[in-house]
DNA sequence: CGACGGGACGC
DNA sequence: CGACGGGACGC
């Protein structure tokens, strides 16, 4: 059941996904929402199933354009694993965003559109307040206050999205144009702009028929800060830097990389280690496909070291470079390439 | 000091 | 003044 649901991160998503109403329909079934917009299905599969048998995933693509929706569900098979893929996934850093994850509800028309914007609100409202102000009407799921990316200060703007669509209606009935206690003027609420329809930020055409925009799909283009020098050498691709330091001749195409993706070993993880622990270290750096904390067969405890696939050679010397000689708990993380030692070639 | 997996295409 | 997130219900 339910553990606590004070114990989850209280942080952007408000709406408490373990509130009081019963899951009774969906006790195995995740919404995971605000996922990198390069992170592909089998990606997401490879990160829950960290948690336990995954019965079915799927990424929601924009129809026509194909482009990750940034969202998708996650199915498993006990009830159990989706209750500690909430507790250990919710909150989780991936490239630039933090992943939300929490039980899905009965897809039904009642629940859509039910988001509401809202405008003129006090500056020093905040997160909370908000939500409290809507809070009678009807069972909160999301809240969010638009900030200055530069001052951080509130732009006094909002958004709250309802349970069903009948409760958004009614606060828009009953708060529209009320003055909210404490402030002089009046906020306007109304349903909010689909955001499939986005007149605003469409990239300039060219941006998609660069010849240099060889990027993989729609890829964030998140240089990592350009300190790096890059020089192509042969074989391996054409992003493979010089790099010696990091990448030695001895290591051959098969060991740190393999077709898709570079293998990076990472030592000295403590005996308890758990897969998620791999991705909360690596996956802010970037796209990562896989992890794996090795264990002995007999105890089943990590053997000390893992290995995590990432699918930029960028990103993962980055991460390399971040995460080498990082402390964890009170233990001082190595982590490089991957080579082929152990069991003679 | 210690240290680099594992399952597995395809006849 | 207006302002539309971090693509939230199976695209």
């Amino acid at each position: 059941m339910m553990a606590n649901g004070m114990d989850t991160v209280v942080q952007q998503n408000g709406g408490s996904n373990l509130g009081q109403s019963s899951q009774e329909e969906s006790k195995t079934n995740l919404i995971v929402n605000y996922l990198p917009q390069t992170m592909t299905q089998e990606e997401i599969r490879s990160l829950f199933s960290s948690i336990g048998e995954v019965e079915s995933c799927k990424l929601i693509r924009d129809k026509v354009t194909g482009q990750s929706l940034g969202y998708g569900f996650v199915n498993y098979h006990r009830p159990e694993d989706a209750e500690k893929a909430i507790n250990t996934l919710n909150g989780l850093r991936l490239q630039n965003k933090t992943i939300k994850v929490s039980y899905a509800r009965p897809s039904s028309e009642a629940i859509k559109g039910a988001n509401l914007y809202v405008s003129g609100l006090p500056k020093n409202m905040t997160q909370q307040d908000l939500e409290s102000l809507f809070n009678p009407y009807g069972r909160i799921i999301t809240s969010r206050i638009l900030c200055d990316n530069i001052t951080g200060l509130s732009k006094g703007v909002g958004f709250i999205r309802f349970d069903q669509r009948v409760e958004a209606e009614r606060a828009i009935q009953e708060l529209n144009g009320t003055i909210p206690k404490g402030s002089t003027e009046p906020i306007t609420v109304k349903f909010a702009n689909n955001p499939s329809n986005n007149s605003k930020a469409i990239p300039p055409l060219a941006a998609y028929l660069t010849p240099q925009a060889t990027r993989r799909f729609g890829g964030p283009i998140h240089h990592p800060t350009g300190r790096f020098r890059y020089i192509p050498l042969s074989p391996l691709s054409r992003y493979s830097p010089l790099a010696g330091d990091l990448l030695t001749n001895s290591m051959l195409p098969g060991n740190a990389m393999n077709g898709s993706g570079w293998c990076i070993f990472v030592y000295n993880l403590a005996p308890e280690t758990e897969e998620n622990v791999l991705w909360q270290l690596f996956g802010p750096f970037g796209a990562v496909q896989s992890v794996k904390v090795i264990r002995d067969l007999q105890t089943n405890k990590c053997k000390g070291f893992g290995f995590v696939t990432m699918t930029n050679y960028e990103e993962a010397v980055v991460a390399i470079q971040s995460l080498n000689g990082y402390t964890l708990g009170n233990r001082v993380l190595q982590v490089s390439f991957k080579t082929n030692k152990s069991k003679a070639a």
